[in-house]
DNA sequence: ATCTTTCTGGAACGGTAGGTCCATAATTAT
DNA sequence: ATAATTATGGACCTACCGTTCCAGAAAGAT
């Protein structure tokens, strides 16, 4: 019927992701993004929309990754091993040691949160899908369901300020530090409670 | 010998901190900050420079402020209740229900971490400053050095997601729960560790 | 009252932002 | 080969950014 697109769309949002990650929305101008992507305006525009959809669908890729990496642990390890390797993510296993972007859903509410309340929002719920997967991930490890729930609002509280340490570049063993002195006081929390559950 | 200035620069400072605080850096305009500094554009690059030098400017005042908060607490207050109402602070005594605006200094290494390092790194100054209080006002409470140092870091990481939290417009019980939980955990590891130590 | 100094308002600057538009290139269907 | 359709490159638009500059207003010193 007609000429076909050139480039691969989710090729491109992957580095749209990378780049929205790093710098935040407002930093992130389109000529950044067109670099990036390798695409022209009118292709951009016919594709995205403008600069706030791509942001969406960015988001929403990056929370999906993010919901499908503790998934796949969960699925695979004990629920607190689970629950650790989604925290220690990108503390010492990555390659790049300038890689320190936190987490993009953290940084958005951050970033947004007195400029786009829509995209504040948007981040949040996907922050909240992340906080009821640490729930059931609890859940799984014993603990009764107002515990879980209470601990994954503390593990998210956590998670959150974890990602801020991040974006100042602390050193690796300290940010592994406060992680298990985190988990130190959940796991030790469930423990006493039930007594039967000795390892999680 | 000459004319006087006609504004009063602390209170222009104090209008300035609060925009910066809720917009961030890069959302706050020369326009905006003029309008609420209530001073015309020759007079703000005589008295502050340029946009940076100003919010150098507020982020040593807040920072100051902050600090002074918690230092105030101390001296009025058994430690571990000094630290809490760091934390507390914000949720819930505040008459504005809308001014949930997290912190200054988190805000701005989230905004700034890819962006301006050496503002980043001057929040994440001030933030380590307020984390040595953290680990004063645990000393105060009893805890071995090593166990204080230990515990601010993981304070400090709870501070920042705690603000993080605040900026979504969590609930102010739910807030305070999150916090209750930390504290707890915190308070009963230093209680077990030194019995003596039963009220804190 | 005059001079000197400094502050003030507003016009103007170059640069860049996000977004639009159109002529052209490229592809498929006939 | 031609027609129809859609993607593409790049010029162009308006608006706003932070900053500079200058003419004139205001106040103290004499």
């Amino acid at each position: 019927m007609s000429r076909p697109v050139e480039f691969d769309r989710d090729q491109a949002v992957q580095k749209a992701v990378h780049l929205f990650w790093q710098r935040g929305y407002q930093a992130t101008s389109l000529t950044d993004l067109l670099d990036a992507m390798g695409l022209s305006r009118s292709s951009f525009y016919a594709a995205f929309g403008d600069k706030r959809g791509l942001f969406v669908e960015c988001l929403d890729v990056f929370a999906s990754r993010n919901q499908a990496l503790l998934q796949r642990a969960r699925d695979r390890k004990p629920p607190m091993a689970a629950l650790r390797s989604y925290f220690e993510r990108n503390f010492g296993q990555t390659a790049d040691p300038d890689l320190h972007f936190g987490c993009m859903l953290v940084n958005t509410v951050i970033e947004l949160a007195a400029i786009d309340q829509g995209l504040c929002d948007l981040a949040g719920q996907h922050l909240k899908t992340v906080q009821d997967l640490f729930e059931a991930c609890l859940g799984d490890a014993g603990a009764e369901p107002d515990e879980a729930k209470q601990a994954a609002a503390f593990l998210m509280m956590v998670n959150e300020g974890a990602r801020v340490s991040d974006r100042q570049r602390i050193s690796i063993p300290d940010q592994l530090a406060r992680i298990n002195t985190a988990f130190g006081y959940v796991e030790s929390s469930i423990a006493n409670r039930n007594p039967a559950n000795a390892q999680l």
